[in-house]
DNA sequence: ACCTGAACACCGTTCAAGT
DNA sequence: ACCTGAACACCGTTCAAGT
């Protein structure tokens, strides 16, 4: 007993970096973004909130934490034939991973998360677009625009329409006030938003998301095809 | 003198919305969007916090007028022959302009504004697209493609790489410790990250913006002409 | 080593009261 | 009509103190 145990009289510890984030996960999915506070997490636990301190610098740090860790599960399908289908299905699954998950998309907004989850699944877009032979500079650019395009529709189809209805009705309350909003302009200033209201605000925001999309993937493929020609 | 001023004793306010809006544009620009309290923004008119609350129902409404209050000036060009070269122009105008005001797409990020000057920006891309010749639902899915990428590139070119990042040092910083740490992981478990490193992390905001811009274009472009065929 | 108590310097918002 | 004083119920974070 000449050593002294590092870990303290031997009592385990109440809480870890993992105890931390899966409550912060549990308290995100069950009143949002906006609920997740120190002294929130703490409290789930059962914890006092300087408590979290110990484990985490601060709470940015566990933000970033839980900005990877939103993407657990999410697994990459593996190369199919077709490099465009590839990228569909991925980025397809992406969309809908995050939109399954409460305020995801704010999480990730504004942050470059080098978490584990993370780089797993852009080594895996990476892939699909070398195996599609672009180029380096163009794989990585390709990869990027993906990216940001799908993040992008998730942040927007979360969004509310204004400060009224953040905490009010369903996505499809928030989408027929915009249409009346715009049917209510004046049609000499607006005439094309006016005329569009319908379009504007139809359709769910898969079928939007899948618009862009096709439209990215189809000006890669021409990128890669008059590469091909040359 | 039978009738009381409706106006009260004559005494001209202290505040206005618009006094209001101008002091919180400052205040953001000066100090960045974490810094905006109703209680500086008070402190910036003089004036104590409670006073904010009778022009604004809530910090809410009053970024929401913000977020549509950062794309004042931004004046769209008159579409020209091309519309391919039309939209190219807007939405690097688009991306220029927020860009270059302080924290401007995490403001716009999560609402959809109809503010008068998102009102006009998205008259100006609906001409576009029609007179390109796409169909209603297609002119309207286009244009929210087009505006959800790139305010998506505006939020990840304002990004920082962590928490240890978000007060640091400049956008090369980031990148230059993003690459460090691309080329620091397992190649085994991420190869194409670790090779493509360097390409992954190069290029400036606007570059890696117009490459996925221009494969949207290409990719309607596409879509537009095989509807021209038919 | 790990957690608590107590404090510090903040927040958004409300509301009676002043003018 | 418009602004203030004062309060309420919160924040993130620090740090000496406990065990």
């Amino acid at each position: 007993v000449a050593k002294t145990n590092p870990r303290g009289a031997g009592r385990k510890p109440l809480l870890s970096q993992t105890a931390i984030v899966a409550a912060a996960m549990r308290l995100i999915e069950r009143e949002g973004l906006d609920a997740l506070t120190i002294r929130n997490v703490a409290s789930e636990l059962g914890v006092k909130s300087a408590s979290l301190y110990w484990h985490f610098p601060s709470k940015e740090a566990l933000v970033d934490r839980l900005a990877d860790e939103v993407l657990e599960g999410l697994a990459p399908t593996p190369p199919r034939d077709d490099w465009r289908d590839d990228l569909r299905v991925g980025a397809l699954a992406l969309f809908r991973h995050l939109r399954a998950r409460r305020d995801s998309a704010r999480l990730r907004a504004g942050r470059l998360v080098t978490g584990p989850n993370t780089l797993r699944w852009m080594e895996a877009g990476l892939v699909v677009f070398r195996r599609a032979g672009l180029s380096d500079t163009d794989a990585a650019y390709a990869s990027h625009a993906v990216h940001v395009f799908t993040l992008g529709s998730v942040i927007f189809a979360a969004s509310p329409l204004s400060a009224d209805h953040t905490r009010g009705g369903s996505a499809a309350a928030a989408l027929a006030a915009a249409r009346g909003a715009f049917q209510a302009l004046e049609p000499t200033r607006y005439p094309n938003i006016v005329e569009l209201a319908a379009p504007l605000t139809e359709g769910d925001a898969e079928t939007r998301f899948l618009y862009g999309l096709d439209c990215l993937i189809a000006g890669m493929e021409r990128r890669v095809s008059s590469r091909k020609e040359t």
